[in-house]
RNA sequence: GCUGGAGUGGUGGAAUUGGUAUACACGUGCGACUCAAAAUCGCAUGCCUUAUGGCUUGAGGGUUCGAGUCCCUCCUCCAGCACCA
């Protein structure tokens, strides 16, 4: 009978799944559970053979582990919310839910005829309300531990299409991919999760994962953490500050008397004036004293405390001319009071022309104490929205800012511009300030810039560049100086111009660094384009790794002042190197300085000596360096500090060299190509370096110079005295960004979250979730998020919280949906928890989890962090979800190039599948390569046909079962299936498939060349064969008509392999001579080496190439080769 | 540029971790069966050479009796990050 692939799988599949066959239970007696995960696909219509590769060659892995005897949980589901069926129906008006379902029933049949032993009773979709009810739950969950938050981000904005773009649908040229329009930037308040919290978690847990390093590297780079100091720059010298104080107080209260001292210490002046009837304020009364108090002018700032916060508003109403800023102190904007009302409630106005304050002063810093007794934090927040600027939530001293001395204050209150660096040791070189054009110090300073109308104008350049242009490759710097201002640098008061440029990016750090032209690649080159003062403060170290001069340890350095002299030729382009003759390295001119002389002195002394040379003319000094080496002369570790120098000699004068110098060096003229081929040691060849780049940028770690009392301190030690000097803060940032969850668009799981009338965000109670979809949208862009549409979405929420209420429009990014599904499989169906505790134990962690590259940083960082969350919240009992992790590589078109409708060579599995079975197309894609690295493998259509043909010649195996199982087996045929079980074993494990079936390839050919064979031996084979290609050993094994045992192969016991059975008897091992094979030699086990020695020593093919030579010894590994070494050739 | 991974026949890829390099499969060639073709089966197949023999794991060097595997230098490709302070 033929092998019919066709009627074969039909049969099966329609038994197992009438049967039942995968559903599996949370507890099997005796048996271990064991989760393995596939990454759930998108239900995009079509299953191809990405797809296959995804599912079906895990299932081998998890058919393995079922036949060893675990309780398996392999799970599917699908991704089901998402862009694509948002597009389709924008484009051919279907509804999006009515698209994705009907591409899940289509899909779920083709991944049916898989064979895969997926337990489909756990199945779901991550749009169905009953799943998406508990992401909007966990949501919820996240958000009460403060994990959610709103804040402000940038989104794409189409201007043609109206409508909120993701990053995916703008082209890398800045366009929108649909309508081709030029996307623009726009700001909305969006949901965060905060990932940034867990990223020294993220970064420190990956050390004991049992992942690829490659994967880990990634995570390790995504998240990006640098350690360094904020340090904050005085910006400008003198200020005029007025301070305010408070209801019920006066000039001589509070932090006043304090501050003002501090103030005046630092070279400002102050006024404070005495407001009149404090206890029975006026507001009327109290604008005008402060009016008249002084003049007011660009240089100007108003700090108002408690009611004088308010009063510095109103006063700010009044004035004519432009001021630099107001500082609120525990201000409010109404006078409804955490504690008790205040009698000024009606004597002020509670109404503020905002456009007139915000026009008038540069900025506006608003102060909140979080203990505050009488303004809430929802008062803060108010006033922040009203006037436009954040809220500092701080700390005080004393509630509301009482204390006689508020620290805080006194740091907010001179403006200043807060960096960070990781290289705090270079302060002293930062010549010059750079911001972000985004910084909001630029829109706060605009009083007192005079250029305003250029930067300005480059501002606006910045802004529309689009990323990549941004972000090019060697691009050309741009910025402008921010003209009328100066920063102060702390470490030395030195006054430093500030710039901004779009080289700074905003979302980094703070946004603003210190530029420090001798010690960083970009700041040098934006000095050198601008002209800005480069100051070296790093002199380098360099510390020899490599002989000759390399370090030896626990040996004492030596520390000696020394030079480095280079001499230029009277005449020619040639300069004097020196090749040591004892040492095998070498050098420019070099010696140590003696007592009392100048290094000037010293070179000269040493020129003289080495070469002879009488008329050296010193012509400029060079950067210091400093060396640690081992002199091997002097036999002792050097840490010599070098001064260099840089010589052109007057003429050729010369003296005879004496004895002892011609012995230690030859004296060489070398022109410039020369020298660079000539193996100075580092700090040799840098001194060389920086004769001929002007300045030369070094950015390593050194010893400090020009930088005050911290001279001579090593880098690593400067790092943290400077930044304590400065009053700076240690300070460790991310490049992760928290993750922004909303997304303007319909076919998401909506946000749980609804807003009071004056716009405050409450969360949705758990009673009322799932908070559905609503089915009423109109998909035409407007330029509204597509929610906001709905009618019955609107109704609903006024219906239950009620008049001018309304719900959050935005959904969230289906990565959320994704973080936690692995979760859901365990408890699909519970409709009081995500999923129960005990269950979760039972499964909890992943042992396996097998997917795509591409899911590297984004999902998987993104779903730890979700796990790590609801660890916290003990919700899960493990910190990691996945215990190991897998990326599988890409299948390739026949052509070698990614599969793709432009190429033409597109696979579809249905049609091999019609064509050669799904078992071939299975064990094939298995074959390819090896599973667990990340390789591309090229399709070959003559490949499959040979795991077909490999198929054909198992099922024709079974005519030649005619020996039975009671007669002798044939031992090299019984080794050979030991050893093949136990290959196959441990490659499956590996996920090592193409070996494996490389293995039983072997076996089935070795097999296929007995005249006959038994049932047991046949057996052997198909149960190793059965978790590649379970529908035709499933039909063979029913053929072998098996009483006792006829049942599925896949609920059979996995064989094992008997270690003993393996060893051989005889074996033949490699004749070597002088590690050549030179012949082959036949042993068995017991012989013994000397036996064997011999018998090898009198083969003609050794003798022939030993001839006469003496014996110089003979390397025997057991069972592989003996190997004869001759005198001469070793 | 930085970081990680990799480079083996005409092709996909093996190699027990330092021990006979090129398993297994594809492709190709020859043969058998056939009137013929397909399918199937058998044999051959790294390169050079007349058999003997020599060469060969990106290139060059080193350690070793012995290196695809370990060390150094360089080249190429892939992936991630990239003006990240």
């Amino acid at each position: 009978m033929k092998y019919d692939h066709k009627k074969i799988e039909k049969k099966w599949q329609e038994k197992w799944e009438k049967q039942e066959a995968h559903k599996i239970a949370d507890t099997e007696q005796g048996k271990k559970n064991y989760y393995t995960l596939v990454e759930f696909p998108y239900p995009s219509g079509n299953l191809h053979i990405g797809h296959w590769y995804a599912f079906a060659v895990p299932d081998i892995f998890a058919r393995f582990k079922r036949m060893q005897g675990h309780n398996v949980l392999f799970p599917i589901g699908f991704d089901s919310f998402g862009l694509p069926a948002e597009n389709a129906a924008i484009k051919n008006k279907v509804d999006p839910e009515k698209w994705t379902y009907e591409n899940i029933a289509r899909m779920t049949e083709q991944l049916k005829s898989m064979g895969a032993s997926f337990d489909w009773s756990r199945q779901f979709a991550t749009s169905d309300p009953d799943y998406y009810k508990w992401t909007q739950w966990l949501f919820l969950e996240l958000h009460k531990k403060g994990l959610a938050e709103r804040g402000k981000a940038i989104v794409n904005w189409d201007p043609v299409d109206k409508t909120v773009l993701a990053n995916e649908q703008v082209l890398p040229d800045g366009t929108a991919e649909r309508s081709g329009a030029q996307v623009e930037k726009k700001e909305l308040e969006q949901w965060f999760l905060k990932i940034t919290d867990y990223a020294e978690r993220l970064l420190e847990d990956l050390g004991e994962l049992n992942w690829p390093e490659e994967i880990k590297q990634s995570q390790r780079e995504w998240i990006g953490r640098s350690e360094g100091a904020e340090i904050k720059f005085p910006v400008d010298g003198k200020y005029k500050f007025v301070l305010l104080h408070g209801f019920k107080a006066t000039p001589s209260d509070n932090f006043h008397p304090w501050l003002k001292k501090e103030l005046e210490k630092q070279g400002h002046e102050v006024v404070v004036p005495l407001l009149p009837n404090t206890n029975e304020p006026n507001e009327e009364e109290w604008v005008e004293t402060v009016l008249s108090a002084t003049d007011y002018d660009e240089k100007t700032i108003i700090c108002g405390h408690s009611l004088g916060a308010v009063t510095a508003l109103k006063v700010a109403e009044k004035l004519q001319d432009k001021i630099a800023g107001i500082t609120l102190v525990g201000g409010f904007i109404d006078p409804r009071f955490k504690d008790h009302s205040r009698n000024f409630e009606n004597t002020f106005k509670w109404e503020f022309d905002v456009r007139k304050i915000k026009n008038i002063t540069g900025f506006i810093k608003i102060l909140h104490d979080i203990n505050d007794i009488a303004v809430s934090g929802e008062q803060a927040k108010r006033l922040g929205k009203t006037l436009g600027f954040p809220v500092a939530t701080i700390e005080a001293k004393d509630s509301h800012f009482c204390g006689t001395q508020e620290p805080d204050v006194l740091k907010a209150i001179i403006p200043s511009i807060n960096i960070f660096t990781t290289r705090p040791d270079t302060l002293f070189g930062a010549t010059y300030l750079v911001l972000s054009p985004e910084h909001e110090a630029v829109e706060n300073l605009k009083s007192q810039i005079s250029n305003w109308d250029e930067v300005f104008q480059y501002i606006g350049i910045a802004a529309n560049k689009p990323e990549i242009e941004r972000t090019a490759d060697n691009k050309e710097k741009a910025g402008v100086e921010l003209k009328g201002i100066k920063a102060i640098n702390p470490a030395n008061n030195e006054e430093i111009p500030i710039w901004i440029a779009d080289y700074v990016l905003a979302e980094y750090g703070t946004g603003a660094i210190m530029a420090v032209p001798a010690h960083d690649q970009r700041d040098f080159e934006f000095a050198g384009k601008f002209k800005l003062p480069i100051k070296n403060v790093i002199e380098p170290v360099f510390v020899q790794k490599t002989e000759p001069g390399k370090v030896r340890e626990g040996k004492d350095f030596v520390e000696r002042d020394a030079i480095i002299a280079i001499v230029k030729h009277w005449s020619g382009d040639k300069y004097i190197g020196l090749k040591w003759k004892q040492v095998d390295w070498d050098t420019l001119i070099t010696g140590g300085i003696e007592e009392g002389q100048t290094s000037e002195e010293a070179a000269v002394a040493e020129i003289i000596e080495e070469t002879g040379y009488r008329n050296p003319k010193l012509i400029k000094e060079l950067p210091c360096t400093h060396s640690k080496f081992f002199h091997v002369p002097k036999d002792e570790n050097r840490f010599a500090h070098f001064s260099a120098l840089y010589f052109e000699l007057e003429n050729g004068d010369h003296d005879e060299i004496s004895l002892e110098e011609k012995e230690k060096h030859e004296v060489v003229w070398l022109t410039r190509e020369e020298m660079e081929r000539f193996r100075l040691p580092e700090s040799h060849r840098f001194s060389w370096n920086c004769l001929f780049d002007d300045m030369h940028v070094y950015l390593g770690d050194g010893t400090l110079v020009n930088s005050g009392k911290f001279d001579g301190m090593k880098s690593e030690d400067a790092k943290q005295k400077i930044t304590e000097f400065v009053d700076g803060k240690k300070k460790t940032i991310y490049r992760l960004h928290d993750w922004l969850i909303s997304r303007q668009r319909y076919w998401g799981c909506p946000i749980p979250i609804v807003y009071d009338p004056d716009g405050i965000p409450h969360p949705i109670p758990e009673k009322h979730l799932p908070w559905l979809l609503p089915k009423d949208v109109d998909f035409t862009p407007t330029g509204e998020p597509p929610l906001a549409s709905s009618e019955e979405l609107k109704k609903r929420t006024e219906k239950i919280f009620g008049e001018g209420w309304r719900p959050e429009y935005d959904t969230m990014d289906t990565f959320v949906d994704s973080s936690w599904y692995f979760l859901r499989y365990i408890d699909p169906h519970n409709e009081k928890e995500f999923a129960s505790q005990e269950k979760l134990k039972k499964w909890m962690p992943v042992e396996r989890y097998s997917g795509g590259a591409e899911h590297t940083t984004m999902h998987l960082l993104y779903s730890r962090f979700f796990h790590k969350a609801l660890f916290d919240l003990g919700l899960v009992n493990k910190k990691e979800p996945y215990r190991e992790r897998l990326n599988r590589g890409i299948i390739l078109g026949t052509d070698g190039r990614k599969m793709s409708k432009r190429w033409g060579n597109v696979i579809d599995p249905d049609e091999h599948v019609k064509m050669v079975g799904a078992d071939s197309v299975r064990m094939y894609l298995a074959f390819i390569g090896p599973y667990n690295a990340v390789g591309h493998y090229p399709w070959d259509t003559g490949g499959i046909a040979g795991t077909r043909r490999f198929l054909e010649r198992v099922w024709k195996l079974q005519k030649k079962i005619q020996r039975p199982d009671s007669s002798v087996q044939c031992p090299e045929l019984e080794r050979l299936l030991h050893q093949t079980v136990k290959k196959v074993t441990e490659d499956i494990k590996n996920f090592k498939f193409n070996t494996a079936i490389s293995t039983l390839m072997i076996c089935v050919n070795m097999l296929d060349k007995q005249d006959a064979i038994m049932q047991s031996e046949y057996k052997s084979l198909l149960l190793l064969l059965a978790p590649f290609a379970p529908y035709i050993t499933e039909e063979l094994w029913g053929r072998l008509g098996l009483t006792a045992e006829n049942t599925s192969i896949h609920t059979q016991k996995w064989p094992t392999h008997d270690e003993q059975k393996i060893q051989e008897q005889t074996f033949t091992i490699a004749i070597q001579v002088n590690s050549k094979v030179r012949d082959e030699l036949e042993v068995s086990v017991e012989d013994e080496r000397e036996e064997i020695e011999e018998k090898a020593k009198s083969l003609d093919k050794v003798n022939k190439w030993v001839q006469d030579k003496e014996i110089w010894q003979i390397v025997y590994i057991k069972g592989k080769l003996l190997n004869i070494v001759t005198k001469e050739n070793s």
